[in-house]
DNA sequence: GTCTATACATAGATAGAC
DNA sequence: GTCTATCTATGTATAGAC
């Protein structure tokens, strides 16, 4: 799926790939929604559980970076959201998959702008959500786009302003105490 | 295409859409690629004029983002780099499409950066296209995806900073004289 | 230029042997 | 549980009538 996308996922090429026959992949799995929803549902438990470490670590922005910007499942479940445009048995479980660690963010960021030193007024929650979530799939896309030097400036910038949010935090928690 | 994803534009789908008959299509567009070059290639000509006329503007950032954000084109591209994916003849001419769209804003916004008064050690132009073009590429899918009220806080936040900046950039301008 | 008909390949899914 | 075989549907593409 991540090399050549979801149509290329049938029930021949995943038999093929996994070294048994085809109609066995229908004994598992009675149709193909069935093997995407189950690949959907093994990785939203994994999913939500490394979202909600991340923002429960020592450096939340990091560790959401980190988690946005490098992890597979970001282009496992980027793949999925395509498919669910065709596919509609997809499209209900995608979709509330994407809510709940939406809102998942936009709580855990609510709670930690003060430490932040961020004006709420300019950046909202929902806001800094969609701009850390937003960069960091842009640069997964031009990584698997562009020739590798494309993005790597966009890329160390991100971290550099992330690690600069992340110090300028440690030093308000130390005057803090 | 929109509606149903790529996969469900088929010489079938198509002509029942156009009015006409399947094999018709294949006597415009011989292969099913030829159609999407087609679509990609009379999209790639307005989506440069659009970027070029949007950084060229009195708001460059508002308009940027005002493209990205809300036009049509952007979802297209974006099905179209889904399609990409598994479709081999198309990628080449996507991923150039893509890298030139890119190329143009990291020029244009590396000249405007001084009007900004950003700090460009923080905000080099690579990581400022990515976080415009990111930033609006994920509420345009928040905005297909949930409702409406979903995506609506990230994006009136996101025009509020984009027009903070542009104010900043005329009394700059206006200081300036 | 548009239609009908059709060849060909491949996908989804099921039945039944082993 | 795994295999083979097969039905059915759909998509790509071509040929030839109108």
């Amino acid at each position: 799926m991540m090399a050549d996308g979801y149509a290329a996922v049938t029930s021949r090429s995943v038999a093929a790939e996994a070294g048994i026959h085809a109609g066995n992949v229908h004994y598992y799995f009675p149709s193909i929604d069935d093997l995407f929803l189950a690949l959907l549902s093994r990785g939203a438990d994994r999913s939500l559980e490394r979202i909600a470490a991340a923002l429960g670590s020592p450096q939340p922005f990091k560790a959401l970076w980190n988690l946005q910007a490098t992890h597979r499942g970001v282009s496992i479940l980027d793949e999925l959201m395509a498919a669910a445009r065709h596919r509609k048995p997809l499209r209900a479980h995608v979709t509330a998959l994407a809510k709940t660690a939406h809102r998942m963010q936009i709580e855990a960021i609510r709670a930690l702008m003060p430490q932040y030193d961020l004006d709420e007024e300019l950046f909202p929650p929902e806001l800094v959500a969609a701009m850390l979530q937003g960069t960091a799939l842009l640069v997964m896309r031009q990584q698997a786009l562009d020739v590798p030097a494309e993005h790597e400036n966009a890329r160390a910038a991100a971290e550099a302003l992330i690690d600069h949010l992340e110090s300028r935090r440690d030093l308000n928690k130390g005057s803090s105490r």
